[in-house]
DNA sequence: AAACAGGTAGACCGATCGGTATATTTCAGG
DNA sequence: CCTGAAATATACCGATCGGTCTACCTGTTT
């Protein structure tokens, strides 16, 4: 195993840095979380930045697999599966250590921060890239679907997607999210139904 | 006037806060910024923390009086005002200085910050009131507009809310708002259809 | 046995943080 | 004119920040 250490600083990272966001927790926080010496953490990152961007790619890929595994796993048509989608984020949220998208909180913090002149922050790349590939794959799942016009479909519920996980990080209403699958639903019936009239 | 120099404040801090985030400033950027005294910053303000609720308050109430007197002024009957509230929030993204929604931002910094026994901060209180007065009003204008359902309409439609603003921060593609728009018109044609077949 | 890579503990660095204290200046009202 | 409040500049506080450095330990490989 390529040591281990590395993995005990992302995991111990991550769960600190979704409890508390990015800037809040300090290196010294995931050091005692991790059970690992300071020297050990910029032998294998860079810097804090680093071990940032590190750990969104981490989570980024793990997400992708998860929900992509999910969706192929609970449906077997395209339509179904762009229901799927949603169904996954309601067991994300259930998660009791479930405190919004880290992507869009990484572009809170990070994204802001662009002066003049200066190129973004790597972190805000990985949350930008995060959401690109979530539009990409309902796109494609709506073309597959037979949508009338798949990228505005996408579209739509990429941001039903956003708005639904930023509204359950403030508050923890599961009708919120009901409502929102609902509307998923909806959209989708009738963008397909459009395409066959 | 009272204490211009407190408004001088405060209008640097919105500024700064929502260029850069609010831990992101430091209290010497703000007196920089207002070209003011450190002492009088804590003879106006208890603490930053103090600051920072107190631009999340002004900025909830500008944004409540500029929004709802914009829908009212632009639309008469509730269903149009339904539809008007989307319209506003496209003009407040076109601003150049648009950088996301500040209470979603908020909530992102601080209320994830909550740890065992402490309650929520102050400005995740005000982020949370903010949204609460988006929902509740939305419920209020679907409710006229002879809305099914009202308050899942309402719902659906603040979700949409947040997810517009959310995409808008990381990615500012007005393709991504109208598609929003649209879905927000199916939305709500759909939930008036449904309660007058 | 020797060399070496990975890890540990902890001192140390300059910078910045939010917040306080001191001493001085400005200026309107009685 | 004088008083007193408001604002000024600035030094200072302890704490923490991200990051570096030295010295030591512990296995494995050669």
């Amino acid at each position: 195993m390529p040591s281990s250490k590395r993995t005990d600083l992302l995991d111990a990272a991550e769960r600190l840095f979704m409890a508390h966001g990015f800037g809040a927790v300090g290196i010294q926080q995931v050091l005692k979380e991790a059970g690992v010496a300071r020297r050990t953490l910029y032998l294998h990152f860079a810097s804090k930045d680093e071990l940032v961007v590190a750990v969104l790619d981490r989570l980024d890929q793990a997400w992708r697999e998860s929900t992509s595994a999910y969706v192929n796993r609970s449906a077997t048509t395209p339509r179904e599966r762009l229901s799927a989608v949603f169904a996954a984020l309601r067991t994300d949220v259930g998660r009791s250590e479930f405190s919004g998208c880290v992507f869009a909180r990484a572009a809170a913090e990070y994204g802001a921060g662009r002066r003049r002149g200066v190129q973004s922050h790597p972190a805000l790349a990985a949350a930008v890239a995060h959401q690109s590939w979530i539009r990409d794959w309902l796109t494609q799942l709506a073309t597959e679907a037979g949508a009338a016009q798949p990228q505005t479909l996408a579209l739509q519920l990429g941001t039903l997607f956003d708005g639904a996980m930023t509204c359950a990080q403030t508050k923890r209403c599961p009708r919120a999210l009901d409502a929102a699958v609902g509307a998923a639903e909806l959209l989708i019936d009738t963008a397909i139904d459009d395409a066959q009239p």
